[in-house]
RNA sequence: GGGGAGGUGGCCGAGUAGGUCGAAGGCGCACGCCUGCUAAGCGUGUAUACUUAACGGUAUCGAGGGUUCGAAUCCCUCCCUCUCCGCCA
Protein backbone atom coordinates (compact mmCIF):
# COMPACT_ATOMS: atom_id res chain seq x y z
CA UNK A 1 0.00 0.00 0.00
CA UNK A 2 1.35 3.77 -0.89
CA UNK A 3 1.41 6.13 1.89
CA UNK A 4 -1.41 8.64 1.45
CA UNK A 5 0.21 11.48 2.32
CA UNK A 6 2.79 10.68 -0.77
CA UNK A 7 -0.20 10.04 -3.15
CA UNK A 8 -1.70 13.70 -1.96
CA UNK A 9 1.86 15.45 -2.04
CA UNK A 10 3.56 13.93 -4.77
CA UNK A 11 0.48 13.21 -7.13
CA UNK A 12 2.30 13.95 -10.44
CA UNK A 13 5.18 12.00 -9.56
CA UNK A 14 3.10 8.70 -8.46
CA UNK A 15 0.82 8.70 -11.58
CA UNK A 16 4.27 8.79 -13.09
CA UNK A 17 5.48 5.45 -11.66
CA UNK A 18 2.39 4.00 -12.11
CA UNK A 19 2.07 4.64 -15.38
CA UNK A 20 5.70 2.88 -15.67
CA UNK A 21 3.84 -0.42 -14.12
CA UNK A 22 1.15 -0.15 -16.62
CA UNK A 23 -1.27 1.31 -14.58
CA UNK A 24 -3.86 3.61 -15.52
CA UNK A 25 -3.07 6.60 -12.89
CA UNK A 26 -6.95 7.89 -13.35
CA UNK A 27 -7.31 6.11 -10.14
CA UNK A 28 -5.06 8.38 -8.25
CA UNK A 29 -7.79 10.37 -9.05
CA UNK A 30 -10.68 8.84 -7.66
CA UNK A 31 -8.61 7.66 -4.55
CA UNK A 32 -7.76 11.63 -3.98
CA UNK A 33 -11.60 12.33 -4.59
CA UNK A 34 -12.56 9.81 -1.48
CA UNK A 35 -9.95 10.77 0.63
CA UNK A 36 -10.84 14.30 0.32
CA UNK A 37 -14.82 13.19 1.32
CA UNK A 38 -13.41 10.86 3.66
CA UNK A 39 -11.80 13.56 5.79
CA UNK A 40 -14.54 15.80 5.47
CA UNK A 41 -17.29 13.33 6.97
CA UNK A 42 -14.77 12.21 9.25
CA UNK A 43 -14.34 15.88 10.33
CA UNK A 44 -18.08 16.48 10.41
CA UNK A 45 -18.73 13.78 12.63
CA UNK A 46 -15.87 14.05 14.59
CA UNK A 47 -17.28 17.46 15.74
CA UNK A 48 -20.80 16.54 16.45
CA UNK A 49 -19.24 13.50 18.64
CA UNK A 50 -16.88 16.30 20.41
CA UNK A 51 -20.34 18.28 20.84
CA UNK A 52 -22.15 15.50 22.10
CA UNK A 53 -19.27 13.92 24.54
CA UNK A 54 -19.55 17.67 26.13
CA UNK A 55 -23.14 17.92 26.66
CA UNK A 56 -23.31 14.25 28.25
CA UNK A 57 -20.57 15.61 30.75
CA UNK A 58 -23.00 18.74 31.78
CA UNK A 59 -25.84 15.69 31.97
CA UNK A 60 -23.86 13.72 34.31
CA UNK A 61 -22.88 16.94 36.67
CA UNK A 62 -26.34 18.24 36.67
CA UNK A 63 -28.28 16.77 40.27
CA UNK A 64 -31.38 18.64 39.09
CA UNK A 65 -33.88 16.25 37.52
CA UNK A 66 -35.93 18.40 35.64
CA UNK A 67 -32.66 20.20 34.32
CA UNK A 68 -31.25 17.05 33.52
CA UNK A 69 -34.16 15.61 31.46
CA UNK A 70 -34.30 18.79 29.35
CA UNK A 71 -30.77 18.81 28.63
CA UNK A 72 -31.56 14.92 27.33
CA UNK A 73 -33.99 15.90 25.60
CA UNK A 74 -31.70 18.66 23.61
CA UNK A 75 -29.29 15.89 22.47
CA UNK A 76 -31.75 13.95 20.53
CA UNK A 77 -31.18 16.37 17.00
CA UNK A 78 -27.49 15.72 17.19
CA UNK A 79 -28.15 11.98 17.96
CA UNK A 80 -29.76 11.83 14.72
CA UNK A 81 -27.32 13.83 12.77
CA UNK A 82 -24.56 11.74 13.76
CA UNK A 83 -26.78 8.28 12.86
CA UNK A 84 -27.71 9.73 9.37
CA UNK A 85 -23.50 10.36 9.08
CA UNK A 86 -22.21 7.53 10.07
CA UNK A 87 -24.24 5.16 7.52
CA UNK A 88 -22.33 7.27 4.91
CA UNK A 89 -19.03 7.03 6.34
CA UNK A 90 -18.53 3.48 6.02
CA UNK A 91 -19.33 3.28 2.08
CA UNK A 92 -16.64 5.64 1.67
CA UNK A 93 -14.31 4.21 3.13
CA UNK A 94 -14.68 0.92 1.88
CA UNK A 95 -14.49 2.60 -1.67
CA UNK A 96 -10.98 4.59 -0.77
CA UNK A 97 -9.40 1.26 1.11
CA UNK A 98 -10.28 -0.81 -2.23
CA UNK A 99 -8.54 1.42 -4.09
CA UNK A 100 -5.71 1.60 -1.99
CA UNK A 101 -5.06 -2.01 -1.85
CA UNK A 102 -5.87 -2.27 -6.10
CA UNK A 103 -2.33 -0.03 -6.49
CA UNK A 104 1.13 -1.82 -6.92
CA UNK A 105 4.27 -0.27 -5.77
CA UNK A 106 6.33 2.16 -7.52
CA UNK A 107 9.29 1.06 -9.26
CA UNK A 108 12.47 2.89 -7.47
CA UNK A 109 14.05 5.71 -10.30
CA UNK A 110 17.32 3.33 -10.72
CA UNK A 111 14.75 0.49 -12.45
CA UNK A 112 15.01 -0.09 -16.33
CA UNK A 113 11.96 1.26 -17.74
CA UNK A 114 9.84 -0.93 -20.80
CA UNK A 115 6.67 -2.48 -21.16
CA UNK A 116 6.01 -6.22 -20.00
CA UNK A 117 9.65 -8.01 -19.79
CA UNK A 118 11.08 -5.76 -22.46
CA UNK A 119 12.89 -4.01 -19.30
CA UNK A 120 14.47 -6.82 -18.14
CA UNK A 121 17.65 -6.71 -18.13
CA UNK A 122 20.96 -8.91 -17.79
CA UNK A 123 23.21 -7.71 -14.98
CA UNK A 124 25.85 -10.37 -15.07
CA UNK A 125 25.77 -14.23 -16.11
CA UNK A 126 28.18 -16.19 -14.11
CA UNK A 127 30.12 -19.79 -14.90
CA UNK A 128 30.46 -21.99 -18.06
CA UNK A 129 28.44 -24.12 -20.25
CA UNK A 130 28.27 -27.65 -19.32
CA UNK A 131 30.07 -29.77 -22.06
CA UNK A 132 28.52 -32.57 -23.67
CA UNK A 133 30.24 -35.33 -26.03
CA UNK A 134 26.24 -36.55 -26.11
CA UNK A 135 22.96 -35.04 -26.52
CA UNK A 136 21.88 -33.78 -23.17
CA UNK A 137 18.63 -35.02 -22.36
CA UNK A 138 15.64 -33.20 -20.26
CA UNK A 139 15.06 -33.55 -16.68
CA UNK A 140 12.30 -36.05 -16.91
CA UNK A 141 13.71 -38.71 -19.02
CA UNK A 142 16.61 -38.71 -17.14
CA UNK A 143 14.38 -38.66 -13.62
CA UNK A 144 12.22 -41.54 -15.28
CA UNK A 145 14.86 -43.82 -16.61
CA UNK A 146 16.57 -43.57 -13.14
CA UNK A 147 13.81 -44.59 -11.49
CA UNK A 148 13.66 -41.33 -8.91
CA UNK A 149 10.41 -39.80 -10.22
CA UNK A 150 7.11 -41.36 -10.68
CA UNK A 151 4.92 -38.61 -12.92
CA UNK A 152 1.95 -41.21 -13.55
CA UNK A 153 1.65 -42.41 -9.72
CA UNK A 154 1.78 -38.56 -9.09
CA UNK A 155 -1.26 -37.62 -11.56
CA UNK A 156 -2.93 -40.89 -9.93
CA UNK A 157 -2.79 -39.70 -6.67
CA UNK A 158 -3.62 -35.86 -7.13
CA UNK A 159 -4.20 -34.73 -10.71
CA UNK A 160 -1.83 -32.90 -13.40
CA UNK A 161 1.38 -30.88 -12.22
CA UNK A 162 1.85 -33.42 -9.52
CA UNK A 163 4.87 -36.18 -9.41
CA UNK A 164 6.37 -38.20 -6.62
CA UNK A 165 10.06 -37.83 -5.85
CA UNK A 166 11.82 -41.46 -5.40
CA UNK A 167 14.48 -43.01 -3.60
CA UNK A 168 17.19 -40.40 -4.55
CA UNK A 169 15.08 -38.17 -6.11
CA UNK A 170 13.56 -37.01 -2.90
CA UNK A 171 17.23 -37.39 -0.95
CA UNK A 172 18.51 -35.11 -3.14
CA UNK A 173 15.74 -32.92 -3.06
CA UNK A 174 15.94 -33.01 1.63
CA UNK A 175 20.43 -32.52 1.12
CA UNK A 176 19.24 -29.85 -0.93
CA UNK A 177 16.98 -28.03 1.79
CA UNK A 178 19.40 -29.22 4.57
CA UNK A 179 22.02 -27.65 3.03
CA UNK A 180 20.55 -24.57 1.92
CA UNK A 181 19.49 -24.00 5.25
CA UNK A 182 22.32 -24.79 6.30
CA UNK A 183 24.04 -22.10 4.54
CA UNK A 184 22.01 -19.80 5.42
CA UNK A 185 21.62 -20.09 8.89
CA UNK A 186 25.73 -20.58 9.58
CA UNK A 187 27.28 -18.07 7.43
CA UNK A 188 24.64 -15.73 6.06
CA UNK A 189 23.03 -15.31 9.48
CA UNK A 190 19.37 -15.97 9.30
CA UNK A 191 17.74 -17.39 11.84
CA UNK A 192 15.53 -20.26 10.84
CA UNK A 193 11.53 -20.45 10.89
CA UNK A 194 9.14 -23.37 10.36
CA UNK A 195 5.81 -21.39 9.99
CA UNK A 196 2.42 -22.76 9.27
CA UNK A 197 1.35 -23.21 5.81
CA UNK A 198 -2.11 -22.73 6.39
CA UNK A 199 -2.93 -19.17 7.04
CA UNK A 200 -5.43 -16.22 7.85
CA UNK A 201 -6.66 -14.08 5.06
CA UNK A 202 -5.30 -10.97 6.65
CA UNK A 203 -1.58 -12.33 6.20
CA UNK A 204 -2.22 -12.50 2.14
CA UNK A 205 -3.75 -8.61 2.01
CA UNK A 206 -0.92 -7.74 4.15
CA UNK A 207 2.02 -9.17 1.76
CA UNK A 208 -0.28 -8.29 -1.45
CA UNK A 209 -0.98 -11.35 -2.73
CA UNK A 210 -4.77 -10.16 -1.51
CA UNK A 211 -7.45 -9.25 -2.89
CA UNK A 212 -6.07 -8.93 -6.20
CA UNK A 213 -4.26 -12.43 -6.60
CA UNK A 214 -6.58 -14.76 -4.81
CA UNK A 215 -7.34 -16.51 -8.14
CA UNK A 216 -3.92 -18.02 -8.09
CA UNK A 217 -4.67 -19.47 -4.16
CA UNK A 218 -6.10 -22.66 -2.54
CA UNK A 219 -7.99 -22.43 0.51
CA UNK A 220 -9.87 -24.42 2.46
CA UNK A 221 -13.44 -25.42 2.02
CA UNK A 222 -15.03 -23.61 5.10
CA UNK A 223 -13.04 -20.39 4.07
CA UNK A 224 -10.96 -19.98 6.89
CA UNK A 225 -7.69 -20.66 5.99
CA UNK A 226 -5.50 -20.20 2.85
CA UNK A 227 -2.62 -21.90 1.52
CA UNK A 228 0.52 -20.32 0.97
CA UNK A 229 1.81 -19.52 -2.45
CA UNK A 230 5.17 -19.14 -0.45
CA UNK A 231 6.45 -18.77 2.69
CA UNK A 232 6.84 -15.42 1.98
CA UNK A 233 3.20 -15.42 3.61
CA UNK A 234 3.94 -16.63 7.50
CA UNK A 235 7.12 -15.35 8.08
CA UNK A 236 6.56 -11.35 6.59
CA UNK A 237 3.37 -11.82 9.05
CA UNK A 238 5.19 -13.27 12.19
CA UNK A 239 6.11 -9.54 12.96
CA UNK A 240 2.28 -8.40 11.90
CA UNK A 241 0.79 -5.68 13.56
CA UNK A 242 4.15 -5.38 15.74
CA UNK A 243 6.45 -2.58 16.76
CA UNK A 244 9.84 -4.05 16.56
CA UNK A 245 13.08 -2.25 18.43
CA UNK A 246 14.98 -0.37 16.13
CA UNK A 247 17.93 -2.34 17.99
CA UNK A 248 16.72 -5.57 16.65
CA UNK A 249 16.81 -4.34 12.80
CA UNK A 250 17.77 -6.00 10.46
CA UNK A 251 15.82 -9.23 11.22
CA UNK A 252 16.98 -12.43 9.00
CA UNK A 253 14.58 -15.28 8.66
CA UNK A 254 14.89 -18.51 6.45
CA UNK A 255 12.17 -20.90 6.10
CA UNK A 256 11.37 -24.02 4.06
CA UNK A 257 7.87 -24.80 3.40
CA UNK A 258 6.13 -26.43 0.90
CA UNK A 259 4.40 -23.68 -1.29
CA UNK A 260 1.10 -23.55 -3.14
CA UNK A 261 -0.25 -21.97 -6.40
CA UNK A 262 -3.14 -22.95 -8.51
CA UNK A 263 -1.26 -21.89 -11.53
CA UNK A 264 -4.77 -21.39 -13.64
CA UNK A 265 -3.27 -18.38 -15.79
CA UNK A 266 -0.49 -20.55 -16.81
CA UNK A 267 -2.20 -23.65 -17.49
CA UNK A 268 -0.70 -25.77 -20.74
CA UNK A 269 2.46 -23.98 -19.83
CA UNK A 270 5.02 -25.80 -18.59
CA UNK A 271 3.30 -28.88 -18.21
CA UNK A 272 6.43 -31.35 -19.03
CA UNK A 273 8.44 -32.41 -16.21
CA UNK A 274 8.54 -30.46 -12.32
CA UNK A 275 9.49 -27.03 -13.47
CA UNK A 276 5.82 -25.85 -12.44
CA UNK A 277 3.33 -28.06 -10.51
CA UNK A 278 0.36 -26.90 -7.49
CA UNK A 279 2.78 -27.68 -5.10
CA UNK A 280 7.07 -27.38 -4.50
CA UNK A 281 9.30 -26.68 -1.93
CA UNK A 282 10.91 -23.81 -1.66
CA UNK A 283 13.70 -22.20 0.74
CA UNK A 284 12.86 -18.25 1.57
CA UNK A 285 14.99 -15.60 2.72
CA UNK A 286 12.83 -12.42 4.27
CA UNK A 287 13.93 -9.76 5.84
CA UNK A 288 13.02 -6.88 8.05
CA UNK A 289 15.36 -3.69 7.43
CA UNK A 290 15.38 -0.07 8.15
CA UNK A 291 14.55 2.39 5.50
CA UNK A 292 18.41 3.48 5.37
CA UNK A 293 19.60 -0.22 5.02
CA UNK A 294 16.64 -1.41 2.99
CA UNK A 295 18.90 -0.71 -0.59
CA UNK A 296 22.17 -2.67 0.18
CA UNK A 297 20.23 -5.06 1.83
CA UNK A 298 18.49 -5.99 -1.67
CA UNK A 299 21.75 -6.56 -2.90
CA UNK A 300 23.53 -8.55 0.43
CA UNK A 301 20.37 -10.78 -0.02
CA UNK A 302 20.72 -11.54 -4.22
CA UNK A 303 24.02 -12.51 -3.12
CA UNK A 304 23.19 -15.11 -0.57
CA UNK A 305 21.00 -16.84 -3.08
CA UNK A 306 23.40 -16.65 -5.71
CA UNK A 307 26.20 -17.88 -3.89
CA UNK A 308 24.20 -21.23 -3.53
CA UNK A 309 24.22 -21.28 -7.30
CA UNK A 310 27.95 -20.89 -6.91
CA UNK A 311 28.64 -23.47 -4.63
CA UNK A 312 26.50 -25.75 -6.76
CA UNK A 313 28.25 -24.72 -9.80
CA UNK A 314 25.88 -23.58 -12.00
CA UNK A 315 25.83 -22.12 -14.62
CA UNK A 316 23.13 -18.83 -13.87
CA UNK A 317 22.63 -15.59 -14.41
CA UNK A 318 21.11 -11.98 -12.50
CA UNK A 319 18.45 -10.21 -14.30
CA UNK A 320 17.45 -6.33 -13.11
CA UNK A 321 13.66 -6.61 -13.66
CA UNK A 322 12.27 -3.78 -15.77
CA UNK A 323 9.33 -1.49 -14.47
CA UNK A 324 6.77 -3.53 -16.28
CA UNK A 325 7.53 -6.77 -14.86
CA UNK A 326 7.76 -6.16 -11.82
CA UNK A 327 5.52 -7.85 -9.03
CA UNK A 328 3.11 -6.07 -7.51
CA UNK A 329 4.09 -5.17 -4.30
CA UNK A 330 8.11 -5.04 -5.30
CA UNK A 331 9.45 -1.94 -6.31
CA UNK A 332 13.08 -2.99 -7.44
CA UNK A 333 13.53 -7.18 -8.34
CA UNK A 334 16.01 -9.10 -9.31
CA UNK A 335 15.91 -12.33 -10.91
CA UNK A 336 18.25 -15.26 -10.53
CA UNK A 337 18.37 -17.81 -13.63
CA UNK A 338 20.02 -21.56 -13.82
CA UNK A 339 20.52 -22.98 -17.14
CA UNK A 340 19.03 -26.12 -17.90
CA UNK A 341 21.20 -28.07 -19.61
CA UNK A 342 18.69 -30.52 -21.19
CA UNK A 343 15.86 -28.40 -22.16
CA UNK A 344 18.47 -25.38 -23.07
CA UNK A 345 16.49 -22.71 -21.19
CA UNK A 346 17.05 -20.24 -18.17
CA UNK A 347 14.96 -21.50 -15.13
CA UNK A 348 13.89 -18.49 -12.69
CA UNK A 349 14.74 -20.23 -9.41
CA UNK A 350 14.96 -16.90 -7.63
CA UNK A 351 13.53 -13.80 -7.25
CA UNK A 352 14.68 -11.30 -5.26
CA UNK A 353 12.60 -8.34 -3.77
CA UNK A 354 12.49 -5.06 -2.13
CA UNK A 355 9.17 -4.07 -1.18
CA UNK A 356 10.38 -0.70 1.04
CA UNK A 357 7.59 0.42 3.34
CA UNK A 358 4.12 -1.50 0.86
CA UNK A 359 4.13 -4.64 3.01
CA UNK A 360 4.75 -3.23 5.81
CA UNK A 361 2.18 -0.71 5.83
CA UNK A 362 -0.59 -3.28 4.85
CA UNK A 363 0.41 -5.50 7.76
CA UNK A 364 1.56 -2.67 10.22
CA UNK A 365 4.77 -3.92 11.21
CA UNK A 366 6.70 -1.04 12.39
CA UNK A 367 9.85 -0.48 14.42
CA UNK A 368 10.33 2.29 16.81
CA UNK A 369 13.14 5.18 15.58
CA UNK A 370 16.06 6.85 17.63
CA UNK A 371 13.90 9.67 17.59
CA UNK A 372 10.89 8.06 19.36
CA UNK A 373 8.34 7.90 16.52
CA UNK A 374 7.16 4.66 15.06
CA UNK A 375 7.49 4.10 11.17
CA UNK A 376 6.97 1.17 9.02
CA UNK A 377 9.74 -1.06 8.25
CA UNK A 378 10.95 -2.21 4.88
CA UNK A 379 11.28 -5.93 3.82
CA UNK A 380 12.78 -7.87 1.15
CA UNK A 381 12.37 -11.13 0.26
CA UNK A 382 13.61 -13.57 -2.15
CA UNK A 383 14.37 -17.52 -2.75
CA UNK A 384 17.28 -19.16 -1.93
CA UNK A 385 16.55 -21.23 -3.58
CA UNK A 386 13.13 -22.75 -5.19
CA UNK A 387 13.50 -26.71 -5.18
CA UNK A 388 12.18 -28.02 -8.43
CA UNK A 389 13.97 -26.28 -10.29
CA UNK A 390 17.18 -26.31 -8.59
CA UNK A 391 16.51 -29.69 -9.24
CA UNK A 392 16.03 -29.54 -12.72
CA UNK A 393 18.85 -27.94 -13.61
CA UNK A 394 21.65 -30.03 -11.17
CA UNK A 395 19.92 -32.99 -12.79
CA UNK A 396 20.31 -31.78 -16.45
CA UNK A 397 23.87 -29.92 -15.71
CA UNK A 398 25.49 -32.89 -14.30
CA UNK A 399 24.23 -35.87 -16.46
CA UNK A 400 26.89 -38.44 -17.91
CA UNK A 401 26.79 -40.52 -20.80
CA UNK A 402 25.80 -43.36 -19.27
CA UNK A 403 22.54 -41.16 -17.72
CA UNK A 404 23.58 -41.21 -13.59
CA UNK A 405 24.07 -37.56 -12.20
CA UNK A 406 27.19 -36.49 -11.04
CA UNK A 407 26.13 -35.39 -7.21
CA UNK A 408 27.79 -31.56 -6.88
CA UNK A 409 30.41 -31.92 -3.99
CA UNK A 410 29.08 -29.08 -1.10
CA UNK A 411 25.70 -31.64 -1.17
CA UNK A 412 27.40 -35.01 -1.36
CA UNK A 413 27.68 -34.94 2.97
CA UNK A 414 23.84 -34.97 2.52
CA UNK A 415 23.85 -38.02 0.23
CA UNK A 416 25.69 -40.03 2.37
CA UNK A 417 28.65 -39.33 0.28
CA UNK A 418 28.03 -40.85 -3.06
CA UNK A 419 29.83 -38.82 -5.87
CA UNK A 420 26.56 -39.93 -8.47
CA UNK A 421 23.33 -41.13 -8.68
CA UNK A 422 22.77 -44.21 -11.24
CA UNK A 423 19.88 -46.42 -11.20
CA UNK A 424 21.35 -49.00 -9.06
CA UNK A 425 21.80 -46.35 -6.20
CA UNK A 426 18.21 -45.72 -6.64
C1' G B 1 -16.18 -32.36 21.26
C1' G B 2 -17.92 -31.19 26.74
C1' G B 3 -17.09 -28.32 31.65
C1' G B 4 -14.59 -24.08 34.24
C1' A B 5 -11.62 -19.33 34.26
C1' G B 6 -10.13 -15.21 31.70
C1' G B 7 -8.81 -11.39 27.79
C1' U B 8 -7.27 -3.53 30.34
C1' G B 9 -1.30 0.68 28.22
C1' G B 10 6.02 -2.17 26.99
C1' C B 11 5.03 -5.59 31.31
C1' C B 12 2.36 -6.47 36.06
C1' G B 13 -2.10 -4.87 37.86
C1' A B 14 -6.56 -1.58 39.81
C1' G B 15 -11.07 -0.25 37.92
C1' U B 16 -18.55 -4.25 38.40
C1' A B 17 -24.85 -0.29 41.98
C1' G B 18 -22.71 3.06 33.86
C1' G B 19 -20.83 9.60 34.19
C1' U B 20 -15.19 14.45 34.50
C1' C B 21 -11.30 6.92 32.97
C1' G B 22 -7.20 6.72 27.75
C1' A B 23 -7.73 4.67 32.21
C1' A B 24 -5.00 4.51 39.74
C1' G B 25 -0.64 2.06 41.38
C1' G B 26 3.84 -0.59 40.51
C1' C B 27 7.77 -2.22 37.28
C1' G B 28 10.42 -1.05 33.06
C1' C B 29 12.19 2.76 29.84
C1' A B 30 13.80 8.09 28.52
C1' C B 31 15.48 12.82 29.97
C1' G B 32 16.98 16.08 33.94
C1' C B 33 18.76 16.99 39.05
C1' C B 34 21.68 15.23 42.94
C1' U B 35 26.22 12.32 43.81
C1' G B 36 34.00 11.48 44.12
C1' C B 37 32.45 6.49 41.11
C1' U B 38 28.59 2.95 41.56
C1' A B 39 24.11 2.16 44.08
C1' A B 40 20.23 4.67 46.18
C1' G B 41 17.27 9.22 45.91
C1' C B 42 14.34 13.27 43.66
C1' G B 43 11.71 15.46 39.41
C1' U B 44 9.51 15.16 34.63
C1' G B 45 7.93 12.28 30.79
C1' U B 46 6.47 7.54 28.68
C1' A B 47 0.03 3.79 23.77
C1' U B 48 -1.74 3.97 18.75
C1' A B 49 -4.36 5.89 14.55
C1' C B 50 -6.85 9.71 11.98
C1' U B 51 -7.46 14.89 11.79
C1' U B 52 -5.69 20.33 12.64
C1' A B 53 -1.11 25.67 10.63
C1' A B 54 -1.65 25.34 15.86
C1' C B 55 -4.57 24.97 20.38
C1' G B 56 -7.29 21.09 20.04
C1' G B 57 -10.70 17.18 18.39
C1' U B 58 -12.23 12.01 17.45
C1' A B 59 -11.58 6.79 17.98
C1' U B 60 -9.50 2.52 20.46
C1' C B 61 -9.73 -1.24 27.61
C1' G B 62 -9.81 -9.07 22.55
C1' A B 63 -13.33 -8.11 17.85
C1' G B 64 -18.12 -6.74 16.08
C1' G B 65 -23.06 -5.23 17.20
C1' G B 66 -26.82 -3.35 20.80
C1' U B 67 -29.04 -0.50 25.10
C1' U B 68 -28.17 4.74 26.93
C1' C B 69 -27.75 11.71 26.80
C1' G B 70 -23.25 8.89 28.38
C1' A B 71 -20.11 2.00 28.64
C1' A B 72 -13.61 -0.62 30.27
C1' U B 73 -18.10 -1.16 33.30
C1' C B 74 -24.99 -3.65 31.11
C1' C B 75 -26.91 -7.09 26.84
C1' C B 76 -25.95 -10.21 22.28
C1' U B 77 -22.58 -12.64 18.77
C1' C B 78 -17.78 -14.06 17.54
C1' C B 79 -12.41 -14.78 18.31
C1' C B 80 -8.43 -16.05 21.35
C1' U B 81 -5.78 -17.84 25.86
C1' C B 82 -5.48 -20.92 30.17
C1' U B 83 -7.40 -25.27 32.61
C1' C B 84 -10.09 -30.09 33.61
C1' C B 85 -12.39 -34.35 30.89
C1' G B 86 -12.90 -37.09 26.26
C1' C B 87 -10.40 -38.21 21.52
C1' C B 88 -6.05 -38.41 18.68
C1' A B 89 -0.54 -38.37 15.37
Amino acid sequence: MLDIQRIRQDTDAVKKGLALTGTDSAIIDQILALDAQRRSLQQEGDELRAQLNNQSKNIGREKDADKRQALISAVGTLKDKLRELSSEVPKVENAFETLMLSIPNIPLPEVPVGEGESGNTEKAVFGDLPEFDFPPKPHWELMEELGIIDFERGQKISGSRFYVLKGQGARLQRALISWMLEVHTEQHGYEELYPPVMVRQECLVGTGNLPKFGENLYRDIEGEHWFVPTAEVPVTNFYREEIIPVASLPIKHVAYTPCFRREKMSHGKDTRGIKRGHQFDKVELVRFEHPDNSRAALEELTEHARKLLTMLGLRHRVLTIGAGDLSFVACMKYDLETWAAGTSEWLEVSSCSLFQDFQARRAKIRFKDNDGKNKFVHTLNGSGLALPRIVISIIEHYQQKDGSIRIPEVLRPYMGGQEFITRSSS
